[in-house]
DNA sequence: CAGAATCCAGGTGGATACTG
DNA sequence: CAGTATCCACCTGGATTCTG
């Protein structure tokens, strides 16, 4: 054995399976399944933004919320962090080359919601009336 | 004014945008971007399924949460029920149109999630070696 | 401005027991 | 089997305060 030391392979193999509850895809899904996560990818998708510029962005994330997010997605090499020691310091976030894949499969989510708001605003009222 | 008793509107227009906290998008991507909510449309997407079907699939799940996921997609209108009123009552849950479209955009935070696992791995070991 | 640290109310979700 | 109802430990996450 080389690695995997404490985590239980997803298989012995090389085949993951977020179905499985050992499989750390099971785990790594749930951390990407947070609205934050899907609400700073899609920010970033611009281009590079400091920490007060994300704030502003993402209206409503305390700033807590944001710097766990953030300091989350860096570990996992989905976000990059470039300190600038200026007087006042500068932080910027952007994304790496695999946070841009992940990206666009979150922005997704993001576009569903809000392109179905209607249709989904309607079912609700529907199974509410229904009783 | 026709609708929208209690929820304020999007912006007056038609315009939704989860970046703003109180647009009814933010709450709905909220509830979508969910563990649970991913895993069971993934697996109705091969086709229906039982309650117990469901709870074997996904393993992991408590009663409790299936049971309160699947309320929240019925009402939503992603997922429907069907009751055969047989001596074990029998229930199917299945997608629907608007289910099937919403799964193949959370399928995909899945399948990126299990495809990037090596990667996050790596980038975590390196960032904490780091230190 | 970026962020670390604390405090703590309230929500989350598992376990258990019971109904149809 | 499907589902509801409780109990409750734990964690989440907001507000606040303070540092570099």
């Amino acid at each position: 054995m080389t690695t995997t030391a404490t985590a239980p392979a997803p298989s012995a193999s090389g085949v993951y399976d977020a179905f499985d509850p050992n499989c750390p895809t099971r785990q790594l899904l749930d951390e990407l399944s947070d609205k934050w996560v899907c609400l700073v990818l899609v920010a970033l998708a611009a281009g590079p933004l400091r920490h007060g510029e994300l704030r502003r962005r993402i209206r409503g994330v305390s700033q807590k919320m944001l710097t766990q997010t953030l300091r989350a997605l860096e570990r996992d090499g989905i976000v990059e962090r470039t300190i600038t020691p200026s007087v006042p310091v500068r932080v910027d976030y952007e994304l790496t080359p695999l946070g841009q894949s992940l990206t666009s499969v979150v922005d997704a989510v993001k576009v569903w919601a809000e392109a179905h708001m209607d249709q989904v605003d309607a079912a609700r009222e529907d199974y509410d009336t229904r009783a």
